[in-house]
Formats: C-alpha cells, sequence, structure tokens
DNA sequence: CTCTTGACTGAGG
DNA sequence: GCCTCAGCCAAGA
C-alpha cells in the first residue's frame, strides 16, 4: 500500500530521506518546502517516529546547524558518530561548515 | 472543546 | 553574537 504522503508526517519522512549523503538540512527548510514554513516544530515533532522509518534524523538539525534532537536519540552521541561518518565535522554539538553543508530543497530539488 | 508540550524560528534588547 | 520573549501549528490527554 502506498505511503501516505498526504499526511504531513509522511511528508517530512519523504524530504528527510531526500538528505543527500554528507549533507544536512534545518527543520524550518523541510517545514517550508512543504508549504508550512512556520510549522518547523511539526518537523521535530513528526521526527519522533523517524526512527520507524528509514529516515536519516540525524541529517536534520536546527537553523544553527545545532544537534538538538541528539537527546533522541539512542546514545548521548550517536547522532554526532553518524554525522561524523558521513564526513560531516561536529563540534559540540553543532556542525561545522553548517552554512556549505546546508542541503536546500529548494536549490536542490 | 480546552490545555499542555515540543527534535523551531524570527524579532527585539 | 548572545539571551529572552512571542508566535506558530499539530497531536495527545
Amino acid at each position: 500500500m502506498q505511503p501516505e504522503t498526504d499526511n504531513f508526517f509522511e511528508k517530512v519522512y519523504q524530504v528527510a530521506k531526500l538528505i543527500p549523503y554528507g549533507r544536512v538540512t534545518s527543520y524550518g527548510a523541510i517545514a517550508k518546502y512543504l508549504g508550512a514554513a512556520r510549522s518547523a516544530r511539526m518537523v521535530g515533532y513528526a521526527m519522533n517516529g523517524s526512527h520507524t522509518k528509514d529516515v536519516p534524523a540525524h541529517r536534520v538539525v536546527n537553523r544553527k546547524g545545532l544537534l538538538t534532537g541528539k537527546h533522541h536519540f539512542d546514545g548521548t552521541n550517536l547522532m554526532q558518530q553518524l554525522l561524523e561518518s558521513e564526513g560531516i565535522e561536529v563540534v559540540d554539538n553543532q556542525i561545522q561548515n553548517f552554512d556549505i553543508l546546508f542541503w536546500d530543497p529548494f536549490k536542490e530539488l
């Protein structure tokens, strides 16, 4: 059965899956791409179920490039480990060169 | 229906 | 640049 792309949550998952390897984006960017620029919080809220999906939630951070959602991962530094595993530099929960690694769905899609 | 919570963001000081 | 406040929207109790 086809995924519920009509649901806000599913839309978030779909976009998150489109994030290329070694790239990151912000909740607001995804939200805006979905047409709900003010629903950035909903994006993060939706990610609560991301662990049951094939969604690379670790590639999604807040606008500052800070790993605000790392507490939702199993370990304490799991999110950082995943990012570093993709060649992304992370220091003190903050992504380095965030402006360069930032993946804008409007420009890339 | 009302109230609370939240992986956010933008504006103001 | 940092801190604080308010707005925003959806889901759960």
